[in-house]
DNA sequence: GGTCGCCTGGTA
DNA sequence: TACCAGGCGACC
């Protein structure tokens, strides 16, 4: 589910739904979570307020108001659930936040390999990540920049979140139909004029993403070449091909997408 | 770059 | 039963 259009609605819910609201206790209910966030450190965070939600490509930012900073990340399959502290629970639910006011917030995450981390105050609990995709900073000459030191081919690349931050598998394989790129083609190799296309093509698929997540169609039309291989290409009569990138399924239209 | 492991659930 | 999955970090 969550590429960046998901995360940053998901963002905004767990905002209002904890911003400013002194935590009762934060419950952790998956052994993968508790690797990372000891029964301790979940007891420190009692009485502590969050004072802002923060997202940052896929990332998740609660800052507390000691300074501290509560790090969530989906991975594949999480999202958050508003409710009651005495709720009862899904079984995909893996933590919990209790608020002092009876409300919650949990992360529900079917395959657990969300991640929760708590992080000291000073600490930047980030890894390096490139530009938002909506910010000025993203241009065709920043990421012609980051891609001209890249050996292999632009698919991969899109993914790499120190190039852009945010793009997921779906949403890359969209914006290089949209910008008539083949996967394959050598990343460090795009023209300019064909960076600009793709930048164009990133914020498109992007912007469009929520209400083609959320409309009524059915999944074949959702998407322009994600998961319809072998369906026609919408722009003219070729087929859509599925190929393995570095382990993911690729999807494109070997006849409009060049390399 | 590629491959594996982390986890669980849906589907052929 | 086997394979697939929207992510990512560790390993080669």
């Amino acid at each position: 589910m969550p590429e960046l259009p998901e995360v940053e609605r998901a963002s905004r819910l767990l905002r209002d739904a904890v911003v400013g609201r002194p935590i009762a206790a934060v419950r952790v209910l998956h052994p993968s979570l508790a690797r990372r966030l000891t029964a301790i450190e979940l007891a420190t965070l009692n009485g502590r307020v969050i004072v802002a939600v923060e997202r940052r490509g896929k990332h998740q930012l609660m800052r507390l108001d000691d300074g501290r900073v509560l790090h969530a990340h989906f991975r594949m399959t999480g999202d958050w659930v508003t409710g009651r502290a005495g709720d009862a629970l899904r079984p995909t639910v893996r933590a919990v936040i209790d608020l002092a006011d009876g409300s919650a917030v949990a992360l529900d995450d079917s395959r657990a390999l969300a991640t929760l981390t708590l992080h000291a105050a000073g600490d930047n609990p980030l890894p390096a990540l490139g530009p938002e995709p909506s910010d000025a900073t993203f241009t065709a000459d920043s990421l012609g920049a980051a891609l001209a030191t890249r050996r292999g081919p632009i698919k991969p690349a899109l993914l790499d979140q120190r190039v852009v931050a945010g793009l997921g598998n779906i949403y890359a394989a969209e914006a290089l139909w949209e910008a008539r790129i083949s996967p394959r083609a050598p990343a460090r190799s795009l023209s300019d004029a064909r960076l600009r296309t793709l930048v164009r093509a990133i914020r498109k698929v992007l912007e469009r993403a929520p209400a083609a997540r959320y409309s009524d169609d059915s999944r074949s039309s959702r998407w322009r070449v994600y998961d319809r291989e072998g369906a026609r290409c919408p722009r003219h009569d070729g087929t859509i091909r599925r190929v393995v990138q570095a382990g993911r399924s690729t999807y494109y239209c070997p006849g409009c997408q060049r390399r």
